[in-house]
Formats: structure tokens, C-alpha cells, sequence
RNA sequence: GGUCCCAUCGUCUAGCGGUCUAGGAUAUCGGCCUCUCACGCCGAAGACACGGGUUCGAUUCCCGUUGGGACUACCA
């Protein structure tokens, strides 16, 4: 392989938003230039001005980059390259390797059922094809295609793939109101690009042979071609938007972290052993197409969550504040200090694997806690107003309140009654958090401070009081 | 319908003819740890779609069946 040689691309077409299948084949193609040293290319296929927009666009390349997957060249547009493509035409109409077509669409059509009624192939049958017709309103440009013959490419992921040139119809290269059509513009675009490895979703490999017509008849070189395998949604379909969190951003907004993403998409379909965690440099090391699977998969939304845990375990606590933030202001909380959040993040990263359920868990820290129905109910229950009045009292007394300080005051205070720090801790985590599930109760004090937690603890004493007279 | 692709635990996968009583991860279940919940650790259960070949020997190679997916547009 010629390193110096190897470029890339992703072309998305800005109809929709970047889905985590796209993602992958962006990872793939990005991954494979960069561990051969080659180029990256961004490209936005709109030629379907219809149902391309500029938003999509915007959302495409927020993210990746917030993936990380940077190009080398780009974004091209499609939509700006009409110049290039109607040379391309010219040159394929004088040479006789493509022709105008007059027939209309509504035509077609009719056709097409007829032949799938009768169990015959739907494609065009070549009415146009040798009338040698002139430009005309309504007239399409279609590729001459061979009659006969197969095409054959050498897939580096599936291996040979060969099909009867018979199967294939005259596509039509450029409409009837001028625009070009994907085939035509990928080819065209890929060899004026200088693209050397087409890495795609496999729901392209139909239409291979076509481009590979394209190239022969424009006389450029063939790229090499991988088709990926298919992310296909739990109900082993296509992935779509009735499938759910699909979008990327979607991902963001989730709390998983950019490189855990990656991580999952690049184990669904290739694999380097047993290993499961990759950092993305080690991906790129890595990274081979031999080791791409052949089968489609389901995207395994638990094993994300594991892995996004794990990353948020490892990552630095300054770091994962700084990124939580957002997060507690999306939930109401303001005027964050950003220590007070760095330690809150300290006793809740081994809890969480996802930043939403981390800003969710840590929430009793920053703003007002309410009890829930259950903890009130079975732990803020007035017998144990005294033990609990008498903790407060040692509480307040307290000359340091770290953990270690902490545990000695309640060493002391549980061999005093003769108690177990089971009955203690849980009616007091409820009084401070207002739940039965938190941090560790010392890590809790430790961070909330002593005066957070004898306000919390006498607010939760009189409230008890305020059953036992009821 | 036609063409093309695919087929190992629920899911993601290792396996490139003997090392497979099939390995890892996740999810599930049990245990340990323990102030709750987690984390961590230990353990359990769980798969080669089916049928023919080829071979001394098939999870691995070939064919067929079944099942799944993609494509079959003046969408990409």
C-alpha cells in the first residue's frame, strides 16, 4: 500500500442529521487516513435541493466535530460544482458513452409496473439509447451502458463481488431540470478528488458496479472499495428515526462522552482481539480493514452506558466539572462553583455513566432538597428525633469535617449507643438529600460542609417532631 | 418478483481445518465487599440456523434450504 497516496472521504447528505451509522462509516474512513498518514475529505452531497438544508448541514459538522474526526480537505458542496459535472457530461455526450433521453417519466413509470407485473426486470428499455437525440425540454442525460459482460470488484471488506452488466439499466447521470444525479456526482467527485478508498455502508454495494461503469466511461481510475456492514436498529432494520436516540448530538446531549462514542462505534464491526477499550489513538494505531466484520449489527445502547461509565471513572475530576456544568444549569441549578462541583463530581463518578445521571445524582448539593414520599416515610420517623438530636449536637461540635474527622465523630457516637451505623446513616441521608441513594453519607458531609449539613439536619429534626404531634 | 450481501450466547464479538467440553464484553442471575446505591471482585446460566458434501478431521471450505438485510427512482 502506497501511504502516501491514501485519501478518504465522508460524504453525508445534509436530508437529515448525522446518525450513528453515519458517524461509523465517518470514524472508519477518518480512522483508515490517519493510521496510512493520507487525507480526510469532507464532502456534502445537496443535490437534492429539496431536501437538503443549510441546518442539517450545521449539525453534521458540530458533530463530528465534536467526535473529533477532523478533515483534511473540504466541506466541498455538490451544489457548487455544476461546472465540473457539466464538463464531465460533455465529455461523456461527444464520446458517445452517454445520450439524451426523451421519454417521459409518467411513461416510465407505467412501463416499469407493467414489466414487474409480468415478474420481468423494471429498468429502462433503451428507447432513447441510439436515436442520437439532441438537448430538449424534459430530455435527461443516461449513461450508454454495456449490454453485456459482468463487472467485477475486488470488495476489501466482502471480498469478489461480480454482477451481470445485464442487471444494469441507463441511469440517468444528469435530470431533466439540470441537476445530477447521486451516482454521477459521487464518481465525479471522487476522482476529481483524487479519492483512493471508498469506505461506505453496504447498502451501496448495488450500486458499485454502476459507479464503476461511470469511471470506464469516463476513463478515470476505480477506487478501492470496503462496504461497511449495516447498524441496523433493535428490530434488525435499517436504522431510522422511529428507532430513537439515533442522532449523534443526540448522544451529546445524553451525557456520553465524545470518545466512549467512538470507542462503541468502532467495535461494532471491527475488532481487534479480545480487547473492548480503545483510546482513539490506539484506534488509529490499530485500525485495519481485514479486521471489519462481514454481518450487519445492532447497536448495543447498554454496552455504550458500561463503556461511557468506565471512561467517566478514569477521567480527571476537574475535567469532568467543567463538562457537567452545562448539564446542572440545564437543571435549574445557577451561580455554580466550580470546586464545590469538581468534589461533588469526585464522590459521584463511580455512580454514573452518564453525565445527565451524574448532574441528576448531584443535584442535592446545589439546590433545595424535597423529601421523597418512600425515604420520608421510612426513615424520617419521629423515635428517632433523640439519637438524632444528639448527633447534630456532636455534629456541631465538630472542629474539622473531612471524612476522617467525620468517621471518628461517628465512631464515637455509634459506640456511645450501642448502635450500628445503619440506623444512623440512613435516616440522616434522607434528612441531607432528601433520598435513600447518594454518595457515601461521609463523602456527602464532607462536600455539602458543616453548615449545609446542621441546617439540613435540623430542618429534617423539627419536620419529624412535626409528625409526632400529628 | 429480480439482483447482491449476510448468518457463533439476548446483544457486540474472538475464532482464519485439529489448540473448541467454542474465548471475551455487555445484559441477566447468585455471592463477596458494604452506611444506601454504585464501583470492584468471584461465580452461574447462555451460541456455532438446518441439511448435504469435501476431508483422517469441520464453527472454520463448497453447495442447497431457511432466515435476515440492502438495492431495484429524474433520493442519497
Amino acid at each position: 500500500m502506497n501511504k502516501q497516496n491514501i485519501v478518504t472521504r465522508f460524504p453525508p447528505s445534509p436530508t437529515g442529521t448525522l446518525h450513528i451509522g453515519g458517524a461509523r462509516t465517518a470514524l472508519f474512513n477518518w480512522l483508515f487516513a490517519r493510521h496510512h498518514n493520507g487525507a480526510f475529505v469532507l464532502r456534502i452531497e445537496d443535490t437534492d435541493q429539496a431536501r437538503s438544508t443549510k441546518e442539517n448541514t450545521e449539525i453534521i459538522i458540530e458533530s463530528l466535530k465534536w467526535l473529533g474526526l477532523d478533515w483534511d480537505e473540504g466541506p466541498y458542496f455538490q451544489s457548487q460544482r455544476t461546472e465540473i459535472y457539466n464538463e464531465c457530461i460533455e465529455k461523456l455526450l461527444s464520446s458517445g458513452k452517454a445520450y439524451y433521453c426523451h421519454c417521459n417519466p409518467e411513461e416510465l413509470e407505467r412501463k416499469r409496473i407493467e414489466a414487474k407485473e409480468l415478474g420481468l426486470k423494471p429498468k429502462y428499455d433503451g428507447t432513447c439509447r441510439n436515436l442520437d437525440l439532441g438537448k430538449g425540454p424534459g430530455a435527461v442525460v443516461r449513461l450508454k451502458s454495456p449490454l453485456t459482460g459482468r463487472t467485477i470488484f475486488k470488495d476489501l471488506v466482502k471480498g469478489v463481488i461480480s454482477i451481470d452488466n445485464d442487471e444494469l439499466d441507463d441511469l440517468i447521470l444528469q435530470r431533466s431540470d439540470g441537476s445530477f444525479t447521486y451516482n454521477f456526482a459521487v464518481v465525479v467527485d471522487d476522482s476529481k478528488m483524487g479519492i483512493t478508498y471508498v469506505i461506505r455502508g453496504d447498502d451501496h454495494v448495488n450500486n458499485t458496479p454502476r459507479q464503476i461503469l461511470i469511471y470506464q466511461a469516463l476513463g478515470e481510475p476505480i477506487p478501492q472499495y470496503a462496504h461497511l456492514p449495516m447498524i441496523l436498529g433493535p428490530d434488525r432494520t435499517r436504522l431510522s428515526k422511529r428507532h430513537g436516540a439515533t442522532s449523534v448530538l443526540a448522544y451529546k446531549e445524553m451525557g456520553i462522552l465524545p470518545y466512549a462514542l467512538l470507542n462503541a462505534l468502532a467495535r461494532l464491526g471491527w475488532s481487534h482481539g479480545d480487547q473492548e477499550k480503545f483510546s482513539v489513538q490506539e484506534l488509529i494505531d490499530l485500525f485495519s480493514l481485514e479486521h471489519v466484520g462481514s454481518s450487519a449489527g445492532i447497536f448495543n445502547m447498554e454496552k455504550l452506558l458500561d463503556l461511557n461509565g468506565k471512561y467517566i471513572r478514569e477521567e480527571d475530576d476537574a475535567h469532568l466539572a467543567d463538562l457537567l456544568i452545562p448539564f446542572l444549569t440545564n437543571l435549574g441549578c445557577s451561580d455554580l462553583n466550580r470546586e464545590k462541583v469538581k468534589a461533588a463530581v469526585g464522590t459521584l463518578k463511580k455512580r454514573s455513566n452518564t453525565l445527565v445521571e451524574m448532574a441528576q445524582g448531584s443535584l442535592f448539593y446545589f439546590k433545595e432538597i424535597t423529601y421523597e414520599k418512600q425515604a420520608d416515610e421510612n426513615f424520617l420517623r419521629p423515635e428517632l428525633v433523640e439519637l438524632l438530636e444528639n448527633l447534630l449536637s456532636d455534629l456541631k461540635g465538630a472542629r474539622g469535617f473531612d471524612q476522617k474527622e467525620l468517621e471518628k465523630i461517628f465512631s464515637a457516637f455509634l459506640d456511645k449507643y450501642q448502635i450500628k451505623l445503619g440506623k444512623v446513616a440512613q435516616p440522616l441521608r434522607v434528612a441531607l438529600t432528601g433520598k435513600t441513594v447518594s454518595p457515601g453519607i461521609f463523602e456527602v458531609m464532607e462536600v455539602m460542609g458543616q453548615e449545609t449539613v446542621i441546617t439540613r439536619l435540623s430542618h429534617g429534626i423539627s419536620y419529624m417532631k412535626g409528625k409526632k404531634n400529628t
